[in-house]
DNA sequence: GGCCTTTAACTTGTATACAATCACCCGTCA
DNA sequence: TGACGGGTGATTGTATACAAGTTAAAGGCC
């Protein structure tokens, strides 16, 4: 959490109040009154408010009609469609990348992330599993940038900060296993064809892999459901999901 | 505008703010100093300030660091992605709702709204251009929810409500000629072709024709850019658009 | 005369006070 | 005993006052 003394209290506000609700805090469904908010956190109501706002337009809380916000209650399909969205703009971002061309210089620099990868994957047993999140959360900004349209960009940056369609969401070093650690080798994989398609100017393959590289997050949450109910409370977000 | 009594400050903050920006009151780039707005638009500054927020969010204005809004500056490629990203969208809707199946309530209506354009649309020489706008916006909404999904309808909603990429933008009876009725009629081809893929559950075609339905709505702003300069002023949002 | 420094005014960001609305509860009347 | 009405409490929405930071201008010094 770089710098909380330059942020502006509404930023704080908005971290605060994001990780608290991610964290289960707060469940699905229940009021969020704004003065015991303002001092729980130690804000008060006006940055607290922008924050609220600002969930909102992300998704994680709902406002009812002049009676305050409540947390949003997400079911399996919503989150399949988040994953689902996120693909089709990523896809974008790579077609229109490969169509228009990309720079070579951000090229370059998302090949050296990649290798930066298989450096985090390389030995399998003991990967190094933050520097995987970091680095793949950097990738996929990488990708909204190689159209080189700030719009796109932009667009890409927001869905892919969405607390439940981030290709960050539902990782947890908790759920390592030997199967998840190949599912993050796939991934790979996909980001290599991802950037040899757009290389390629192989729009149509680009999108595509990119559509399909954010199905994993899929399986990734379906691993979850099935696995040990008690990460629920360790896996930010996961408490928000309900079993439809 | 309908009954402004029952809406908050911060709404009727955030549409007379828009209008003043898309009419172009406030040139691309200039600053918004809260205290004069907030005194012409006689709403104090907190509920204004909301407003900015929202059309930050909108991508109307840019926050610069510390030092207040600006009026965002689009160019001619913003333009053009901010269509292309609307046909992707709306791509993604038509396409699963085609995959999933729409209901079949939801599609008859569909079916009435373009019975209804049809109408519109009638007399060629002196067709009803605001029912044809409403019309319109109205089929583009009901694209949202043929999917059946929230999540896809929310975003549907939120990107056809841009102002520079509403299938509404830079529509306007002033460039009423032979040319552009003509491009209604192939819009409302468009239309229904899209409804027969979702019938007939052809993902990929529905999808196809989407993405190529926004595309019309380049043809109508590359027509604004070389018609009369003095249109600049009549169409909303014109203003704010460089020559790049 | 030019540049640097300091100060003052303005502008945004934050806190708090106030107003209005909503919901719930209790009491009274039919 | 049940239902309706009034009132009271809490909670959100709005306005304004205050603080901090930034910018611009003016004056002094080199």
């Amino acid at each position: 959490m770089a710098e909380t003394n330059r942020m502006s209290q509404a930023e704080k506000a908005t971290i605060s109040l994001r990780g608290l609700i991610m964290s289960g805090e707060y469940p699905a469904g229940s009021r969020l009154p704004e003065v015991a908010l303002s001092e729980r956190i130690g804000i008060s109501r006006t940055p607290l408010r922008q924050a609220m706002d600002r969930l909102v337009t992300e998704g994680l809380l709902v406002r009812a009609a002049s009676s305050g916000c409540r947390v949003a209650r997400f079911d399996l399909d919503d989150i399949n469609d988040a994953i689902e969205l996120r693909g089709v703009i990523e896809g974008m971002a790579a077609r229109l990348a490969a169509e228009r061309g990309a720079e070579e210089t951000l090229m370059a620099k998302a090949e050296a992330v990649l290798d930066a990868i298989d450096v985090a994957l390389e030995p399998v047993s003991a990967l190094d599993f933050t520097a995987y999140v970091r680095l793949n959360a950097e990738f996929h900004e990488m990708l909204g940038q190689l159209a080189g349209s700030p719009v796109i960009r932009r667009e890409v940056d927001r869905i892919t900060q969405l607390p439940l369609a981030s290709p960050s969401s539902f990782l947890s070093d908790q759920l390592m296993g030997p199967e998840f650690a190949a599912s993050l080798i796939r991934a790979q994989d996909h980001h290599r064809g991802i950037l040899a398609a757009i290389a390629a100017r192989e729009g149509s393959r680009a999108e595509a892999l990119a559509r399909e590289h954010a199905r994993l997050a899929r399986e990734k949450f379906d691993y979850l459901q099935h696995a040990d109910p008690k990460l629920t409370r360790r896996v930010p977000g996961l408490a928000l999901v309900t079993a439809e």
